[in-house]
RNA sequence: GCGGGCGUGGCGGAAUGGCAGACGCGCCGGACUUAGGAUCCGGUUCCGAAAGGAGUGGAGGUUCAAGUCCUCUCGCCCGCACCA
């Protein structure tokens, strides 16, 4: 049941389908039926420079469309509309992201196969899509889950294999239990799993990846190009590829038997010392190498166990010392270190923990000898899972250092630093920002800034290190242990090793008769399926049965809209060079990274491969608010509200129970009331509260539009565009009418903000409506008023206008007509109001002639009483005229 | 902690530095009516009888003029979170 936003009124709605009111269903099935016979919405051929491609996300086929659905569609779908008005030739598709865990769950629960469940759902989506009256093109459809689409994805698989772009590696990575598969970095949000918010953990496997990072440095300096993306989701991509501009440096390990002991220098020659194994590590700050102390690696670091190893075979006479046992205590450390929940041990308020692993480093830049640590805050992943540590200026090394007893040694000085600052005691914390050197012999007194490119410099002159740069971002994890996806297109064959499916092999096709038990991926147990010879040598060899991450079959579907029926290639060429990039997508914030990033890697990597011709897929992206909705709060069981007593509004979902149901609008008001009120009630981009109330608003709206036009069909068969408005009123009204033209298609075409351009509709509903009322205005001017109204309103509410504009026999069909081009004479008013300040103040307003000069307008001003009380005999010292509007008297 | 966004009537929201509150909801009054929860007309930021005054989270500033630009500050929302 539709719930209320008024704690008082959460019974059943009023009923206002009463007497007086257009019959939306009859209206609906008619054009919905119209539309389909007349393949209304068929993409033109050729379409040239008039191209313009507007794209929602594709849904996964639940079965039902949501609110969040009729949104982001209503949004597209009006722009669709609008811009075929304005003569655009529009490509507007819709397809189906059908791979993904809930078929997969449904069979284990229902025995039905996840094909079958998942066409069944698409059908009904259908349907539902067909409800809401959405221009779409349906003879493009792309289905993810059918042989004819997952073949390209296996095709671009091998083609990425060849390029080295798609590899395989083990790696530690997070898996998710409730959804028995791993999953990619982009998947796990604040340590959960982005699809069941269950707790991901860390394995160790050996799995399929896509190169990403190889285009890190394109996908962020990329960013720039994207004029017309919101700001925020450009930032959250940088801000995920992570990029860091730093040195890789080259310490010197010492053996384990050394006398050297920190605070004492490298005695030997530079050339014995070049002898010595490497530690090599990044860092964004080498402006602070000569303040090192310590170092540490992450305690999975694979180095370390054999550092320790080495600490053992040596007598304890001569070890560091606190060596009793290393190896088994580093064992454990790095054990818990790793079992720990990753998320829980990279958190920043968690405590350092560390154990020193009796080894010694010694930095080449002063020969300066230092201790070599584990400890958990160091990540394997990132740079060379080996870090420097400089405690006097950075924040973690310094907790850390404090924490274990490691000196502390200020080598960057604050400005007009007190010689109190400059002591390392009297530190509480890291000094991090920039100075001037001290401490670090040859680049003593030089800036900061400028000592980090000396001394990179430096170290490349010398052979110690080189300038580096590093990202957070990763490789791609695309397998899977699921059987509802992809099949990787790869063969392990005991002689060949891994044999990648020959081209003219594909699809690998999932097998009709997998069980689904909800133990396994159902794949590894079909003997049909696994079991296969290997095409080099044709002995027995065995199918990969991971399957690939639905993220990868989002990552190009917009292409195979393109040209969706192509048997020979995913598409071809020359129709993606037709309409690609997206000109406007339209979806939500939650893929500001996961989608989003992985469809720019991938028209990248086939922009490489040769296939498109495009940088980045998507032009203009929109991303819409959510829908949210007042909630029951579940201790007092009443409507949820804040401590003024007002309703809270939260994201309608399943668990708060308080998602609207689209069908029921549907079946209460009507797809063109939905539609209206989702456009009108938010800008697309804001948060959309849910209101019943507006609705009814909108419903009335349409009803008053249905009675107006059908009250007045006489003045409509003598609309007439070239009528010469006569007295005040018709002037104004047609002033109105072109006004509302203007400020449609501006607020579309510009700013996208269709709320306002639903309200100019509605003024000039209330102007017409007047108008209608009065027997001022000619039939001409009122019937063409009449039919603007219904252009305006068509992109928004396209079946009422389209059966308004036939009963009102304005001729062809309203999809066919052009948006209404405004007359801008009709703009220019003869007569213009002036807002007379005195001081900022406002004191009077003068109806004068729109060509009226300063002069005339001073003149007036200052004659008029309220102006003179207000001077109060003093004299204007400034007198400021915005043309056509203000006057403002300083004095 | 860092980054981003947002604070405007009873509510959703409008305002290229130039009339704050368009449009809609709600509310108030009226008309039609047996009736109105339909429809139509009028009103509706606050204080004030009015004249007038105040007003866009708060404090400053720039400007003839600030919701809009600048500085500081408070609150809420979102994203990232030991990335060396």
């Amino acid at each position: 049941m539709v719930r209320s936003e008024d704690p008082q009124m959460a019974q059943e709605p009023k009923n206002v389908v009463a007497e007086g009111v257009y019959p939306h269903k009859e209206v609906e099935e008619r054009w919905q039926r119209i539309w389909e016979e007349r393949k209304q919405f068929a993409t033109p051929e050729n379409p040239g420079r008039d191209k313009y491609y507007v794209l929602e996300m594709f849904p996964y086929p639940s079965g039902r469309l949501h609110m969040g659905h009729c949104r982001v569609y209503s949004i597209g779908d009006a722009l669709a509309r609008f811009l075929r008005m304005r003569g655009k030739k529009v490509l507007h598709p819709m397809g189906f992201d059908a791979f993904g865990l809930p078929a997969e769950n449904a069979a284990i629960k229902h025995q039905v196969h996840p094909a079958e469940w998942t066409e069944r759902c698409i059908a009904e989506m259908k349907q539902q899509f067909r409800m809401m009256g959405f221009s779409l093109d349906w003879d493009r459809e792309a289905i993810t889950c059918r042989p004819e689409y997952y073949r390209w994805n296996q095709w671009f698989f091998l083609k990425l294999y060849e390029k080295g772009l798609a590899y395989k590696k083990a790696a530690a990575i997070n898996w998710c239990e409730t959804c028995q598969t791993v999953l990619a970095n982009e998947q796990v949000e604040q340590g959960a799993c982005w699809r069941c918010h269950n707790p991901v953990t860390v394995r160790n496997l050996e799995q399929w990846w896509f190169k990403i990072t190889q285009y890190a440095e394109e996908l962020l300096a990329d960013l720039d190009k994207l004029e017309d993306w919101p700001e925020s989701v450009k930032i959250m991509q940088r801000n995920w590829i992570g990029r860091s501009e730093g040195a890789l440096v080259k310490f010197k390990l010492l053996p384990a038997d050394t006398p050297l002991r920190p605070g004492m220098k490298w005695q030997g020659s530079e050339e014995e010392l070049r002898q010595l194994p490497d530690i090599e590590i990044f860092t964004t700050r080498p402006d602070t190498l000569f303040g090192v102390t310590f170092m540490v690696f992450a305690p999975e670091h694979p180095q370390v166990a054999e550092l320790v190893a080495e600490v053992e075979r040596v007598d304890p006479a001569h070890r560091a010392p606190e060596t009793e046992n290393i190896a088994k205590r580093v064992e454990e450390f790095a054990a818990k270190a790793v079992v720990e929940d990753r998320f829980l041990r990279t958190a920043a308020d968690r405590e350092k923990e560390g154990l020193f692993i009796g080894r010694y480093a010694v930095n080449q830049l002063n020969g300066d000898v230092v201790p070599i640590y584990i400890a958990n805050f160091v990540l394997m992943e990132y740079g060379t899972g080996a870090i420097m540590a400089v405690p006097a200026h950075d924040q973690r090394d310094f907790e850390f250092a404090t924490k274990f007893g490691i000196p502390i040694k200020m080598v960057i000085a604050p400005p007009l630093a007190t010689a109190e600052q400059l002591s390392e005691k009297s530190l509480t914390q890291a000094y991090d920002e920039p100075g001037v050197m001290i401490n670090s012999a040859p680049f003593d007194g030089l800036d900061s800034e400028t000592a980090k490119k000396k001394i990179v410099e430096y170290l490349e002159q010398k052979g110690y290190g080189q300038r580096s740069v590093q990202y957070k971002l990763r490789d791609w994890l695309i397998s899977r242990q699921r059987f509802w996806g992809t099949p990787i297109p790869m063969i392990y064959c005991d002689k060949c090793g891994i044999v990648p499916v020959p081209e003219d092999q594909l699809p690998v096709a999932l097998p009709a008769n997998a069980k689904f038990t909800g133990i396994g991926n159902p794949l590894a147990s079909v003997k049909e399926f696994v079991e296969t010879t290997c095409p080099k040598c044709s002995s027995p060899a065995r199918r990969e049965t991971d399957t690939m991450d639905t993220f990868v079959d989002s990552s190009w579907y917009f292409l195979r809209y393109c040209d969706p029926h192509n048997t020979r290639a995913p598409f071809a060429a020359e129709k993606a060079h037709q309409w690609m990039p997206v000109d406007q997508y339209i979806g939500g914030i939650e893929h500001a990274i996961l989608h989003l990033l992985y469809s720019r890697f991938f028209v990248k990597a086939l922009r490489d491969l040769g296939l498109v011709n495009c940088d980045e897929p998507f032009s203009r992206l929109l991303a819409q608010g959510m829908v949210t909705n007042t909630y029951i709060d579940k201790q007092t069981g009443k409507i949820a509200v804040d401590e003024h007593g007002r309703p809270k509004y939260a994201k309608m979902s399943k668990s708060l129970g308080n998602g609207v149901d689209p069908l029921e609008i549907i079946d209460r008001y009507g797809a063109d009331t939905a539609r209206l009120f989702i456009l009108f009630a938010a800008p697309a981009e804001k948060e959309l509260e849910w209101s019943d109330r507006g609705v009814e608003g909108c419903y009335r709206f349409l009803n008053r539009v249905w009675r107006l036009i059908l009250s007045n069909i006489d003045a409509c068969k003598q609309a007439n565009k070239n009528y010469q408005p006569q007295t005040r009123a018709e002037r104004d009204l047609n002033y109105t009418v072109n006004w509302a033209i203007q400020r449609v298609q501006t607020e579309i075409e510009e700013r996208h903000h269709f709320n306002t351009a639903i309200a100019a509709a509605m003024e000039l509903q209330n102007a017409l409506q007047v108008a209608a009322g009065s027997s001022d205005v000619a039939a001409p001017l009122l019937g063409y008023g009449l039919r603007t109204l219904l252009l305006l309103l068509f992109p928004f509410s396209p079946h009422i206008t389209s059966e308004l504009w036939e009963r009102a026999g304005f001729g062809g069909a309203i999809d066919d007509q052009p948006f209404p081009a405004y007359d801008p004479s009709a703009l220019v008013r003869d007569e213009v109001e002036i807002v007379v300040q005195v001081n900022g103040k406002i004191r009077a307003r003068l109806t004068v002639a729109a060509e009226a000069t300063e002069e005339q307008v001073r003149e007036l001003a200052f004659a008029d009483e309220k102006v003179v009380q207000s001077l109060g005999g003093k004299q204007p010292r400034k007198v400021i005229y915005v043309p056509k509007k203000l006057l403002n008297i300083v004095c």
